[in-house]
DNA sequence: CATATATGTCAACATGGCTGACTTAAAATC
DNA sequence: GATTTTAAGTCAGCCATGTTGACATATATG
């Protein structure tokens, strides 16, 4: 508790405050995935088809490989999950505009409904963490992680986090 | 990139702005454990590995259901990996003090050893970031995060970081 | 026309979650 | 002191999701 209150030189970075760091991003993450995981078995899904469905939500039209490229798994893994979502009517595809081997990933209404149900939690838990901890402390959690992201991947994903 | 660059007001809660908390969550996250899966992988290892070798590493004398406590798994999948560990000479457990039907768990040389390898890469990491981001970014991290880990664990999370 | 690319698919394998059932040893309680 | 609860371990089986490797098809591109 005490450095969180305190405040502390990070330029000091003793191995204590990097562990720190550490265990808060996995706490976060553990907690952050909880219940959407709980809803998705209910549904027999899992975790990797939160994913695919909020990526895609995110970004209507999106390429199977630029889906591959944000998740960073093999085509053969998000096929299997892909295959099971437009199956059950979540996610339908449309044979690409510009290049007619693309298909171009949406959601459809029942695709839909399941995103906002799933992402619903999560949105409410970071409003609720941005709120109590204020304006400032939002812009720190942003630019750590940020420079948590591999260097190479930065700009990219950068460039994916302006949607509107 | 417009509002990591600008400042914007949280309060001001727009579904975009929460996205991007999600998402730079997930892109951190991903990055986060890829060097140290690879690692895991060439030893025959995986994730579940790191995490128990580095919570016990972080504890040393832990108990098997005080880091059930932390992982929030079951005493099954502990065991697997726990076993293994043991059985390759990673970890090495003795009898409780005050109640001997715990396990009190440890690093063996060999234990800390891989330990610090894998942690080496993600000390390093948020190492940088910190450095990048400034004292108060880094204050605004935890904050937020601390935030999103479920209200009723905070305040055991809180105890288990101050180690020192 | 030849080659490269985007996607899909089959098969096999490993990790690591889960449930359920049951055991043992020690502590705690009545 | 007998009973109950707790800490830990184990066996068996199931499922989700990652991997590699091989191969097929349609379309773009040189």
């Amino acid at each position: 508790m005490a450095d969180l209150k305190s405040g502390f030189n990070p330029l000091f970075l003793r191995e204590e405050d990097l562990r720190q760091g550490i265990e808060l991003l996995f706490y976060a993450y553990r907690d952050f995935t909880g219940r959407p995981d709980a809803i998705l078995t209910e549904l027999g899904f899992g975790r990797a088809h939160h994913r695919v469905v909020y990526f895609i939500g995110r970004n209507p039209g999106i390429t199977v490989s630029q889906l591959l490229d944000i998740l960073k798994v093999t085509k053969q893994s998000l096929s299997r999950v892909l295959s099971h979502l437009v199956a059950e009517g979540y996610v339908f595809s449309r044979t690409g505009t510009r290049d007619r081997r693309q298909r171009m990933l949406e959601l459809t209404e029942k695709g839909l409904e399941l995103e906002r149900k799933l992402s619903e939690n999560q949105r409410g838990r970071i409003a609720r963490a941005y709120r109590e901890a204020g304006a400032e402390a939002v812009e720190g959690y942003r630019k750590v992680l940020l420079g948590i992201i591999d260097e190479e991947e930065r700009e990219r994903v950068m460039e994916r986090l302006v949607g509107d």
